[in-house]
RNA sequence: GCCCGAGUGGCGGAAUGGCAGACGCGGAGGUCUCAAAAACCUUUGUCCUCUGGACGUGUGGGUUCGACUCCCACCUCGGGCACCA
């Protein structure tokens, strides 16, 4: 025997499965694809455990899967546009390419070290021209598709980052999702995707996945935000007061409160604001909360928990439903950016204008009751409105009864309640409203104000206005000396933006800003599958023949971002007609954390295990069996030295067992035996754990299909572990007495077994010990018969009463009804004289008295 | 406020409604050794009146012969959304 020595085979095995191009894959019609996909790493610098994590679980499932017959697409790549590049160029006085090219390497070399099965000839790197390229030409076919829009609006600007972010980048206290600094609001012109033309379809779509988690699904649905309601149309009346041909739309969920609806609000920032009270009485009011709301930050504003203030405008509208006349106040909790920006007020109903009413005191009529309140008795069948306030001290919102609601009066309401339904009804007869859904989802910001990133590809001329680059002069290349260090942008070459316009050709002027990195995310597993076309992004042939992803892999922190446009960019270019599928992941793993003392490892924390110190101590195949080990994938997994350790020893374990099976008598580095037999065992004693040994080796081969199947990896790693015990038992028979066929085929079962776990020990284990030929990873999934994995006998327990009170040996084949009289006999003396009332034999597990 | 997810030994974690705590870590004891390390063996939920027994999966109920698992109500923690009309 010879000691195992991770740091002498890894490094051999991984120089030979790459000089043999063991993990290329190309199209093969005989087997069925798999597509395993792991989220590409961004390259700010090394690998650390979070990686280790994602690629090892993404590795195992390739390998297994490899060796249960499909054909693997695993790939590899980098994310790498992208802020931090030009703050690291900065800080190094360097670019952020080199920078970037410079951590790609060191990346790709800790990857290999581990081992992992990617097909490297199909590396997509997102900043190398051959891809960003490609980019600029989707984003052309996008515009083509009415999809692409330059338009001004509101958007988030990151003051540190120096940029404008897209609404899924600023994270639910108002702060950049990469710096963490308070994003402002700004109106600016700016490039958008219109993702809002695919909500409805992304919402519905969710439910096509079964694979992806709950949690992921509804947070999604929730970032949607899909409200059924109805448009209204108000009349708007001049400064006399008098009924106008105008009207201003409110958009509600509650239709059915309409008669309750006793003032109207606008935005702050509503366009019609300024022209209702300049010159008035009211200007000055008015004007204060303008100010006071634009002074708000957005965190403070979406707090919630501000004072109600607002002005009255000097105006009114009529309500379309009884003609009613009601004020038009401001009210600073009131958003431009949903709905219409423009809110018909029904206090009764709605807590913020309950609140609202009582500070300005203006009326709160009530008409959805609930039938147990006093109200309730005293309007029940009110049509006219005589009661202009309520006795309670917060708005109702539940279902009740509608009432002093004119021939409505009597119908049940509530959101979505049938004399919800009948009042847009009766609105759509009227034409002034119409039932609406309304989506929270804004479209995406694509456009970024940075350098690193990939060009837009659009024109600005004089002339002609905005014309997007022919997709002849594509690519549109990123210079690649730009000296961020000393300030400067895209904007500062004018050897890059000057340009002369391709309809008029007149001069004209380059656009100078960026796509967001998420663009180029978007896309990247469609490249993986036809990396090296040099006429297309992807045909569609070998897209259709790949995609959908069997299995995705990566951090939860992507549920909304990465996942969420990439469902997008998949119907786009379903719809583009270049994709002939609907989903671009069909299963979805989200992984959990890896931390230290109950911390996220983060240099800032400094408290990082680097994984190349592990792979120095313990070995890749240790470290990465350990990661699967220690906890389910989408839980977080707390590191704990003891713990590798312990896996470690469980490696050496296996490595010894291996020749011991073989005969070998095993000795320590020292010299210290370690093979030491009972020769007290007889050859019937022998036999016995050599069915012991035949039994757990079927067992054990189907349990470990199925984790992993499931992705169990940690339940499948202990029940190799409860293997090679029952093996080490088996080995205490002297060598003369055991089975031969039996000692072979299980040392054969058990590198199998662990080779998608721990490749680079299974494939020196497999050729050099077990003297096999051809790749480890390229053989078959051992096969277990499952009526070999049981016991001639079974122990049962018998419980009297829900307790158990003996144990009986039978048959693992006894009848039910011998099995039942064995267990009565058990445990007659706990019976005594009790009459039993009722018997319950589970097979194989257990017999249940009742007395 | 709405919506998800999770609560099991000293620790990480196991359990298609069927013997709770697999497997590993840690602890205790032992074998080997001059000694130690390594390795191996035994043991390890809590409590008690200890060859036995009681209790035990966040809390309180329920369904069931039988509940960590299913149902109802609640508590705690984590996450998402949120002045969303």
């Amino acid at each position: 025997m010879y000691q195992y020595d991770p740091q002498q085979i890894e490094p051999q095995w991984q120089a030979h499965w790459e000089k043999t191009r063991l993990y290329s894959v190309t199209e093969d019609a005989t087997k069925p694809n798999y597509y395993a996909l792991e989220m590409f790493p961004y390259p700010s610098g090394d690998v650390h455990m979070g990686h280790v994590r994602n690629y090892s679980i993404g590795d195992v499932v390739s390998r297994y899967k490899r060796m249960r017959g499909y054909n693997v697409l695993h790939p590899i790549g980098w994310d790498s546009f992208g802020l931090p590049a030009e703050n690291a160029a900065i800080k190094q006085d360097s670019t952020p390419g080199s920078w970037t090219y410079a951590n790609i390497d060191r990346q790709r070399a800790s990857l290999k070290r581990l081992g992992f099965s990617y097909d490297w000839d199909r590396t997509v790197v997102t900043s190398d021209v051959e891809y960003y390229g490609w980019g600029q030409w989707i984003f052309l076919k996008l515009w083509q598709m009415g999809l692409v829009e330059r338009r001004s609006s509101p958007v988030n600007w990151c003051p540190s980052c120096k940029t404008v972010l897209a609404n899924e980048q600023v994270l639910g206290d108002g702060v950049c999702w990469r710096c963490k600094s308070p994003v402002e609001r700004q109106e600016l012109e700016q490039w958008f995707f219109k993702i809002t033309d695919y909500a409805q379809e992304l919402l519905d779509d969710l439910d096509t996945l079964p694979g992806w988690p709950e949690r992921v699904k509804q947070m999604q649905a929730n970032w949607i935000g899909r409200s059924v309601g109805a448009e209204i149309d108000f009349t708007l009346c001049d400064a006399a007061g008098e009924p106008t041909d105008e009207t201003i739309t409110v958009f509600t969920t509650r239709p059915d409160t309409l008669f309750g609806c006793s003032f109207f609000l606008l935005a702050p920032e509503h366009p019609l604001v300024r022209e209702f009270v300049v010159d008035t009485e009211h200007e000055v009011a008015v004007t204060r909360v303008v100010e006071y709301s634009a002074a708000a930050t957005a965190v403070e504003r979406s707090k919630g928990e501000r004072e109600k203030i607002g002005a009255f405008t000097g105006r009114y509208v009529l309500n379309p439903i009884n003609g009613r006349k009601v004020p038009i106040w401001i009210a600073d909790y009131v958003m431009m950016d949903y709905g219409t920006g423009a809110v018909m007020a029904v206090p009764s109903g709605d807590q913020r204008d309950f609140e609202f009413a009582r500070t300005y005191d203006l009326p709160i009529p009530p008409v959805v009751v609930p039938e147990d309140d006093s109200l309730y008795q005293q309007l029940a069948t009110q049509q006219e409105r005589v009661r202009d306030d309520v006795p309670w001290q917060t708005a109702y919102d539940g279902p009740g009864s509608m009432v002093q609601s004119g021939t409505f009066t009597g119908l049940p309401g509530g959101k979505g309640s049938a004399g919800a339904d009948a009042v847009v009804a009766r609105l759509q007869e009227l034409g002034v409203g119409r039932p609406t859904v309304n989506f929270r989802l804004r479209d995406w910001l694509i456009s970024r104000q940075r350098y690193w990133g990939n060009p837009i590809p659009a024109i600005y001329c004089a002339h002609c206005g905005i014309v997007p680059v022919p997709e002849q002069d594509l690519p549109v290349i990123l210079p690649k000396d730009v000296d961020v260090a000393k300030g400067e942008t895209l904007a500062s070459r004018p050897e890059f933006y000057e340009v002369s316009c391709p309809v008029c050709g007149g001069s004209a002027h380059r656009e100078t800003d960026t796509m967001d990195t998420f663009t180029c995310s978007s896309w990247y597993y469609l490249r993986y599958t036809d990396p090296h076309n040099p006429a297309l992004p992807f045909a569609r042939e070998t897209v259709d023949g790949w995609m959908p992803v069997d299995q995705y892999i990566g951090g939860i922190e992507h549920a909304i971002l990465h996942l969420l446009y990439s469902r997008f960019f998949t119907k786009a270019l379903r719809d583009a007609g270049l994709l002939g599928f609907d989903e671009p992941f069909t299963n979805l793993l989200t992984q959990g954390m890896v931390k230290l003392n109950g911390e996220v490892m983060s240099k800032s924390k400094g408290n990082v295990i680097a994984p190349e110190d592990m792979i120095v101590r313990y070995g890749a195949d240790a470290l990465r069996l350990y990661i699967l080990f220690m906890a389910p994938p989408d839980k977080d997994l707390e590191w704990s030295q003891e713990g590798l350790e312990g896996i470690f020893r469980f490696v050496n374990r296996v490595w010894r067992a291996v020749f011991d099976l073989l005969g070998e008598t095993v000795f320590d580095e020292e010299g210290n035996q370690l093979s030491v037999y009972d020769e007290s065992l007889d050859a019937v004693a022998a036999s016995a754990r050599g069915k012991e040994l035949n039994r757990e080796l079927h067992r054990v081969i189907g349990k470990v299909s199925s984790d992993i199947d499931r992705f169990n990896f940690n339940t499948a790693i202990s029940a190799i572990m409860e293997l090679v015990n029952t093996v080490s038992a088996y080995l205490k028979v002297p060598v003369a007495l055991r089975d031969a066929e039996l000692t072979a085929r299980a040392a054969r079962s058990l590198v199998l077994l662990i080779a998608p776990l721990a490749p680079h020990m299974a494939e020196e284990l497999w050729h050099s010990v077990l003297g096999c030929e051809g790749s480890v990873h390229l053989q078959a999934w051992p096969e277990h018969d499952p009526s070999q994995a049981v016991d001639d006998t079974v122990e049962l327990a018998v419980q009297v009463n829900g307790k158990v009170r003996a144990r009986i040996v039978v048959a693992a084949d006894a009848a039910d009804a011998a099995v039942r009289e064995a267990a009565l006999v058990a445990v007659a003396t706990v019976l005594g004289e009790k009459p039993v009332r009722k018997v319950v034999v589970v097979p194989g597990k257990l017999v249940s008295v009742v007395v």
